[in-house]
This record gives C-alpha cells, structure tokens and sequence, in this order.
DNA sequence: GTTCTAGAAC
DNA sequence: GTTCTAGAAC
C-alpha cells in the first residue's frame, strides 16, 4: 500500500485560501472540498473535515472514529458537514445546469472502508461515468445501495431519538470484512433499472445510455418549459448546454476511448493553471 | 486472435 | 488509491 495519508495533509490546512480553483471547489470554516483527483462520474468531489479542538486527527480518522465520540459531539459533526456538503452540492447543481442544461442526481456519502486516512465525505454525481469509473470495486464502491456506499443522511437517522436499536446497532454492523465482501458482489445497475452485468465495458455502455437519454429528455422538458408563459417560470433563465466554461472533449456516441477507457469530460472549473507548488497538494482517493 | 479481470506491485 | 500484466474468458 501506498501514500494513504495525504487526506490529512488538506484536513490540517491552515488556509485553504491558498488552494487552487483547480483542486478545491469551496471550502468553510470547518471543511473543504476538493476534486477528487480520479472522479468516478462527471462530479465528484471530496469533503475533509478539518481537524479542531476538540477534535483531533484519531477522532477524525474514519466514520467509525467518528462515531467512537460521544454521540452528540459526533451528531454535531456530521450536521456540520452536511450544511457544508448541500453548500457544495449547490455549486455541482449550478455547474450541472450551466455545462449541461439540466442537473441530476448527486449522493453524499461516507465509504464504510476507506481506502485513504482522514474521514472524507464523497460528493459524486450519479451518472457514475467519471473516467476512473474502471472496475467492479469501483462500482460497487458507489452503489447507492449496495451498502457499501453509506448515506450522510442514514449516518444521521442513526442519531434519530425514536429508533432504539439504531444507535448501537448501527455502529456495530459497520464491520470491515462484511462491507470488503460487497465490492466482490456481482454488478448491477446503480440506477433504478437494476439489471445485472457481467463486465464493466457493459456497465459503462449501459451507463452512457441512461446518461444520454436522462439528459436529452431533461433539456427537453426545460425547453418546453421556457416556452411556457413567462409567469409561470419566474425569472429562472434556460440555458441549454451551450457554454463551453469547462474543457469537455465532446461525449462519444460510439465505444469508449481507443484504450477502453471513458472520455468523459473532465472536471468543471479545472483548466487554467497547472500549479506545481508544494504547498498544492491535489491529490485523494 | 482480442477483451477483460484480478492480484501483485507501487 | 492507481498501474501493470498474466492468464482467464471469449
């Protein structure tokens, strides 16, 4: 194994104004959010917590560290990082509808067997059809119901006064060797289709499909929608894929890139500088 | 013959 | 976490 630490390294940042637009996305007094350096969908990102008293870096080490703490500071946390995810969420919306005329679906979610220190939440668009969208670890990885992937807001509902059980229960089914078993598990649609595939190049084909078509129709039904009377939309102005922000190779409506892999636009707002710092660190998972 | 996976190496 | 590649799968 290699480098798994250097989460940390952005988590014990004493200025996060000192990164680039290249590698952070925004960040806030208690967390920043950075790109994923290799995105499994169109927008992925990564929230680091940053480490403060109280708080020290063994608590911050994982979901389960986390949830070692006693059950209010934990709570505490993890609402402060879903106020600063929804804020970063809402930039991804905003940069959806500008590169592609519409938005779709976005999930927020811990793994539950990180392979990098440094509790990171994943900010990741659910077309699932970044480049490094390239195994079935991969996959499953980010299946949203896998249970691999773990929801903010089911790490939440386990802090909810009603349930009983959940408290305790919940902390003890997060166990490592069960959730590693699940990335083995067979590939299925992480849509709502659930159909099954046997290799990955049938996954990507069939996650270009449903992109395609989830985007034209949605981009439709926006135009039709700025056809409407004018008092019926607001102010809300459509714009319809057009604006070229963001250094996206065209999508292929054919196979995939000569060498198997995705070409699939690269990240929004990563284009000007290539910045070689060694306070810049735009690495993670 | 080529495609694809999975495990070792990093 | 990724890359590389042997050999399985086709």
């Amino acid at each position: 194994m290699a480098h798994l630490t250097i989460l940390r390294t952005y988590a014990e940042r004493v200025d996060p104004n000192t990164l680039p637009p290249t590698v952070k996305l925004c960040h806030s007094d208690a967390s920043v959010t950075i790109f994923d350096k290799y995105p499994k969908a169109h927008f992925h990102f990564i929230l680091i917590p940053f480490i403060r008293a109280p708080l020290t870096a063994a608590n911050l080490r994982d979901l389960r560290s986390l949830l070692q703490l006693p059950r209010e500071q934990a709570k505490a946390l993890l609402q402060t990082i879903r106020r600063d995810a929804l804020a970063a969420k809402a930039l991804v919306e905003a940069e959806m509808l500008e590169k592609y005329g519409c938005t779709w679906g976005i999930q927020l979610g811990f793994h539950s067997v990180p392979s990098l220190e440094h509790m990171h939440l994943h900010i990741i668009s659910t077309d699932f059809r970044g480049e490094y969208m390239r195994s079935k670890k991969h996959l499953n990885s980010f299946h949203p119901s896998l249970g691999f992937f773990i929801h903010l807001d089911d790490v939440l509902s386990w802090f909810g006064p009603d349930i009983e059980p959940t408290w305790f229960a919940m902390k003890s089914d997060l166990d490592k060797k069960e959730h590693e078993k699940l990335l083995k598990e067979d590939m299925t649609c992480p849509g709502h289709c659930d159909k099954l595939f046997k290799t990955m190049p049938k996954v990507r084909e069939h996650l270009r499909g449903v992109f395609d078509s989830t985007v034209k129709a949605a981009q439709k039904a926006m135009e039709a929608a700025s056809n409407v009377p004018i008092d019926d939309l607001g102010d809300s102005e459509v714009t319809v894929g057009t604006k070229r922000k963001h250094d996206d190779p065209p999508e292929t409506t054919q196979a995939e890139g000569a060498d198997g892999s995705a070409s699939d636009g690269p990240h929004p707002s990563k284009k000007q500088q290539t910045v070689s710092s060694s306070t810049d660190l735009p690495e993670d998972p």
